[in-house]
DNA sequence: CATGGTGCCGAT
DNA sequence: ATCGGCAC
């Protein structure tokens, strides 16, 4: 039986991610860009719509782009911590701290808005943040979240920071089922319409849409269905699409477009025909007739090297002209794969749904196009060094969220010569020990006859640098919990500490987070003036540790006392901050004030006796705000 | 001179 | 394990 797979599409990510962050910025003409070395703009990532219809495209130069549109609004890509680069982290995920600060920011915002779920979504978005200390959160992981609870029975794949696949195979056979069974197919039949507001069928002359014939192409359709459970499970399973995009929309404020077929291929080609904000429905008769007319580039998979040669070899340029061709041509152009192409010209795609939420791999690259190649010893260690650096971070953290470890590292130097790529094992999450490992092994690489010292020169002049964990196992190495845990919760104390000062115009508060307790687990910490070898063969894991470098003084600007801070939920909020709050929330918070001091000294007192050794799991700050009444009815309140 | 940074997969 | 290709 035929599947039924949907996918969804986030309408200019990147731009989107801005305008929410800058509401002023919704409705306007927006590009995101990307540096390529410092202040030099590189290439334009994201288009918003608003700026398209002026001619804005990817790929443009920004000079370009502002001639084309003077009043576009242009936003950046943050520069990676430790290597001048291109980090765009920002649109997967929301540092906790910041998003702490920016909570109170949102849920004033979300008022204004006439959605009622966006403040419930900012509360998980919160308490999800809480309960996994150190953790990041994707910026998509938002969107996700609402596709994974939307229903279990439903396949997500995460195709990308900004693209899911759907099966709903199982889920609309149960729900045919039902109305089946109900005997509501009449009922069901009468109300479709209505419940597809944003849905095109694709016919072939859905393009020009005259939004007059969009209904009658549908009713169509929807009358053709009465007898037909396939067309019947593709209705479904549009209104089901068109239920999950109003929720992501209500939940994140992200629009996105969606197509529905009966295979990949044919849902994320049709997905294409109305964007943004709409959604495209594509029965499986209709699909030889779509790709009749399809250039055969934008087909997933033929946008390449295939695609050019087949358009080549078999001087065609649209996806259904390998339907008319001779066969014994076919065959003996392309012996290998000539089923292959007739079935994808026929609509056939037989590629799973893979359920995934999590990335496997995690990668760090850069380029250095040109002239900008590197060409001598120390100039690459630098490099290496900062990358090696990133990808510690981001391992960390995903060490702490994902509780998985990397097995794997995988570096690659692009040369004109060739890329070399080697996989290397992964004993240590410390920057200084990958480092040591890298370059170890690409230190031989260098073809240079001339000294090799930090300043000789390296050959061939390498272009690009990669370097990707992979084959990640479940759980952490046991020994290094604490330790994990423990730096994280240092570093955002730190990060607090810097943002001791609110300003209520960069959405942050000083809001800060519970006092780091001691490792219980002393760190086997690696000395960071080289490399280490692993203490009796035991594997060791170690989250990047930024010693205070950048934060020389540990004291807090000015000294946090009790009477300064007040505790709710289990966080340290400073009065000052609250004082900051919108009135109604505040308002909210003070009738509990009172409670929580008298806690507070209580707790100082027990603290004194037997808080120290507790052998069950720690509970997180998270896990009483969770519990929290007040708070689940503040939120309640809101809605 | 040059999208660039990531990520996935199949062939070998 | 390495590579090459493809995509957003």
């Amino acid at each position: 039986m035929r599947r039924v797979i949907s996918l969804i599409d986030m309408d200019c990510f990147y731009a989107q991610v801005e305008q929410r962050d800058k509401p002023e910025l919704w409705g306007q003409p927006v590009i995101v860009v990307q540096h390529s070395r410092q202040g030099v703009e590189g290439g334009i990532l994201a288009v918003s719509y608003e700026a398209r219809p002026f001619g804005v495209k990817r790929g443009m130069s920004v000079a370009d782009a502002k001639i084309k549109c003077p009043q576009l609004n242009i936003c950046h890509v943050p520069i990676g911590e430790y290597a001048d680069k291109a980090d765009i982290q920002k649109y997967r995920c929301v540092e906790l701290q910041e998003f702490t600060g920016a909570f109170c920011s949102l849920l004033e915002r979300s008022r204004s808005f006439e959605n009622q779920r966006f403040a419930s979504n900012a509360k998980n978005v919160y308490i999800e943040l809480l309960e996994h200390p150190g953790s990041n959160l994707d910026a998509s992981a938002e969107v996700f979240r609402v596709l994974n609870n939307f229903d279990s029975t439903i396949i997500v794949e995460k195709a990308s920071v900004d693209e899911a696949f759907l099966d709903l195979t199982a889920y609309t056979n149960q729900k045919l089922e039902e109305i089946r069974e109900n005997g509501q197919l009449e009922e069901f039949v009468k109300t479709s319409l209505d419940q597809l507001p944003s849905t095109h069928l694709a016919n072939g002359e859905d393009v020009k849409e005259n939004d007059h014939l969009r209904g009658a192409f549908l009713s169509d359709f929807i009358e053709n269905s009465r007898n037909s459970t396939e067309n019947l499970l593709l209705l479904i399973a549009a209104i089901t699409v068109e239920t999950i995009r109003k929720r992501i929309r209500d939940e994140t404020q992200f629009y996105c477009s969606a197509g529905v077929g009966n295979n990949k291929m044919m849902a994320k080609l049709v997905c294409a025909r109305h964007k943004p904000r709409q959604q495209t429905l594509i029965p499986w008769k209709n699909c030889r007739e779509i790709l009749r007319t399809t250039p055969i580039g934008d087909v997933r998979g033929f946008g390449g090297k295939m695609g050019n040669r087949i358009q080549e070899m078999l001087n065609i340029t649209l996806m259904g002209e390998i339907l008319e061709l001779d066969i014994a041509l076919l065959i003996e152009t392309f012996p290998d794969q000539h089923e292959y192409l007739r079935a994808v010209a026929e609509g056939l795609d037989d590629e799973p749904v893979r359920p995934r939420k999590e990335s496997s791999s995690i990668a760090v690259s850069k380029n250095f196009p040109g002239k900008m190649a590197i060409r001598t010893t120390g100039e690459l260690k630098k490099w290496v060094g900062g990358l090696v650096k990133e990808l510690a971070k981001r391992l960390g953290t995903d060490q702490a969220e994902n509780k998985r470890t990397a097995e794997n590292l995988v570096y690659s130097l692009l040369t004109d010569d060739g890329k070399p790529q080697k996989t290397l094992k992964m004993s240590s999450y410390h920057p200084d020990i990958i480092f040591e490992q890298v370059w170890t092994a690409i230190r031989g690489l260098n073809r240079s006859n001339l000294a090799k010292n930090e300043d000789g020169p390296w050959t061939p002049p390498v272009l690009n640098i990669s370097l990707s964990a992979s084959r990640f196992q479940p759980g952490l190495p046991a020994q290094t919990r604490a330790i994990t845990e423990w730096l994280g919760a240092r570093k955002r104390e730190k990060e607090a500490r810097k943002n001791a000062v609110y300003d209520p115009n960069d959405g942050r508060a000083d809001v800060i987070i519970e006092e780091p307790p001691p490792p219980e687990i002393p760190a086997s910490k690696p000395s960071t003036s080289g490399p280490k070898t692993i203490l009796d063969g035991s594997v060791e894991f170690i989250v990047l540790d930024d010693s205070d470098e950048d934060v020389p003084a540990p004291q807090p600007l000015k000294k946090p006392t009790d009477i300064d801070y007040i505790t709710v939920d289990g966080k340290k909020i400073s009065k000052q901050a609250l004082r900051h709050l919108p009135p109604d929330i505040r308002k909210q918070y003070e009738h509990r004030i009172a409670l929580e001091e008298a806690r507070a000294l209580k707790s100082k007192s027990d603290a004194k006796i037997g808080n120290r050794k507790r052998t069950g799991p720690i509970k997180s700050p998270a896990q009483q705000a969770k519990k929290s009444k007040p708070l689940e009815l503040f939120f309640k309140k809101k809605i």
